[in-house]
DNA sequence: ATTGAAAGAGTCTCAGT
DNA sequence: ACTGAGACTCTTTCAAT
């Protein structure tokens, strides 16, 4: 299921261009690749079949949006078994974004996206702190986010 | 520039479907909202132009494609002045996804995306730690990713 | 601003190689 | 497996409202 399939240097070629331009045409990929459109359709439906390009998402100004507070969370759990029962009450919450199961200080480390700090306050007061098992939070809010892009995947 | 332009309810009903689900056609989208296909197309094309919809991006299994180590590194600098110089070093390694100036313990918050943990010791030792500016950093590894998906935009 | 239809461009399928 | 062409679907434009 996971691990590496056999990817060709086509497979990785596509799934490299795409990353940095999810928009362009099988037409034109196939030109830059030296293949047909075909080849690449064929390609790409491969890919998506075995799970390895799952999709593409809509990126948008957050700030213009009216969601000014973008903040990172540090969680410290009671006992670290508690995690999946604290991740499953974590993923209610619509403004967590992101969850992940940490080595070192932190058991858990989440990214919250709130409108303002008065709904940050409300998430993290008023239902993150009252979720069973966990201890404590930090809370790092983002100033500037001067970087959020793909990983450039390598050709080999 | 930036701030709340004044989007409509249809606006944000838009924007609102396609974070859920970037690929649906204008046509299907219009019948959702009880629109015509040509005025979703014209409301993207706005939304586009004003740079609140800025894309589509890629999402493919990484641990498939052999990247099988995420970490989460908070930033120590030596003044925090610094910041913009350590972020132009930063932006430079491919390997660095995301970048935010932070408020709390770290001056600033990274991720890094490596195939194996001897390319992250690589990239930790033998380049961000020989960056000016940094002082030391603390590293976050992640075991598991439970959650990534776009914010839920509210409809008001 | 929105519509509906026509033109243009892209995706998807398939017979041939 | 890849190609090229045809069928199909989606995007884009535009005259009318």
């Amino acid at each position: 299921m996971s691990g590496k399939l056999n990817l060709d240097k086509l497979d990785l070629q596509i799934i490299h261009a795409m990353m940095e331009n999810a928009e362009i045409s099988y037409a034109d990929l196939g030109k830059q690749l030296f293949v047909s459109g075909g080849t690449i359709h064929v390609r790409i439906k491969k890919l998506q079949e075995y799970g390895i390009v799952k999709g593409t998402r809509l990126t948008v100004d957050l700030k213009a949006l009216g969601y000014d507070v973008i903040a990172f969370l540090g969680i410290y759990l009671e006992k670290s078994s508690l995690y999946d029962s604290v991740a499953k009450d974590l993923e209610k919450i619509p403004e967590i974004v992101r969850l992940n199961y940490t080595t070192g200080n932190y058991s858990m480390f989440a990214e919250i996206v709130c409108k303002d700090i008065n709904q940050l306050r409300y998430v993290l007061h008023d239902v993150v702190q009252k979720i069973k098992g966990i201890e404590r939070t930090e809370t790092f809010i983002s100033l500037e986010e001067s970087l959020n892009r793909n990983v450039r995947v390598s050709l080999d």
